[in-house]
DNA sequence: CTCCTATATGCGTATATGCAAATATATGCA
DNA sequence: TGCATATATTTGCATATACGCATATAGGAG
């Protein structure tokens, strides 16, 4: 593992925002409900969770359409020494975020998203 | 403290290396013994070092025309947990900057560096 | 197959960042 | 004061990185 690369990585807000939410709520989340939370444009979000992927610092499944993000506590254990303080020191940073995706997860129908994009957006209008 | 700005500090080889020093040695350590031990220009040890001193991240000691830097365990609580991961997962990485270090340091009066830039240079020609 | 939706990715541009060389500042000493 | 040395900073340039827009891919439903 590239040490130099994985703390760039770390050095962007949208990167860290988006660990945040994985970290915080400990969940798998979809890209569109990641949107909703930081209200960032998709391909914005899609393209932070690639550079995030590419390290193994997240891991995904399909959900047909859908595909879940979550954190990798399989990385290595420098990644997971990481996580640790991000989980901690984030506790009450981005707490927007948190809300948001708080608000949006009860969209949910058990464990799955079922909304895509419109229907959140039309919500808060 | 921002976050953003700290990780990416920590996403540059040369302040890893240069935060190395100071976590594997636990000593003060002036500019030109840094510029010896990663052989590196010395205008880039300074810039990168200035980078370091403007997020808190090492603090310095002035003794005459020489400038010693050591990390600054003052920090908030944040760094000091990332200082520990540096200091736990990068034990044997950069571990020539650590011999060149100490075979540097071996030309010091007691604590202190007594000579410049030129003798090591021509010691190692 | 066709259409719809969720996600990913080229591409061009603006900004940020690192390097090299030269120069400036600061301290000690004669 | 003037000189020598340790350290800092400025400037120009090359490269990397993030963004916005548009478009491509992939899976599901009919």
């Amino acid at each position: 593992m590239n040490f130099v690369n994985l703390f760039k990585s770390l050095g962007d807000e949208t990167r860290l925002r988006l660990l945040n939410l994985f970290l915080q709520s400990g969940k798998k989340i979809c890209v569109c409900e990641m949107v909703d939370a930081l209200q960032l444009p998709q391909y914005q979000v899609s393209r932070h969770l690639t550079i995030l992927r590419n390290l193994d610092l997240v891991k995904t499944t399909r959900q047909g359409t859908w595909i879940y993000y979550e954190a990798n506590w399989e990385a290595s254990e420098c990644v997971r020494d990481l996580f640790e303080i991000i989980k901690k020191h984030f506790k009450n940073k981005y707490s927007d975020d948190i809300k948001n995706l708080n608000a949006r997860l009860e969209l949910r129908n058990g464990d799955y998203c079922v909304i895509g994009y419109s229907m959140f957006e039309r919500k808060n209008k």
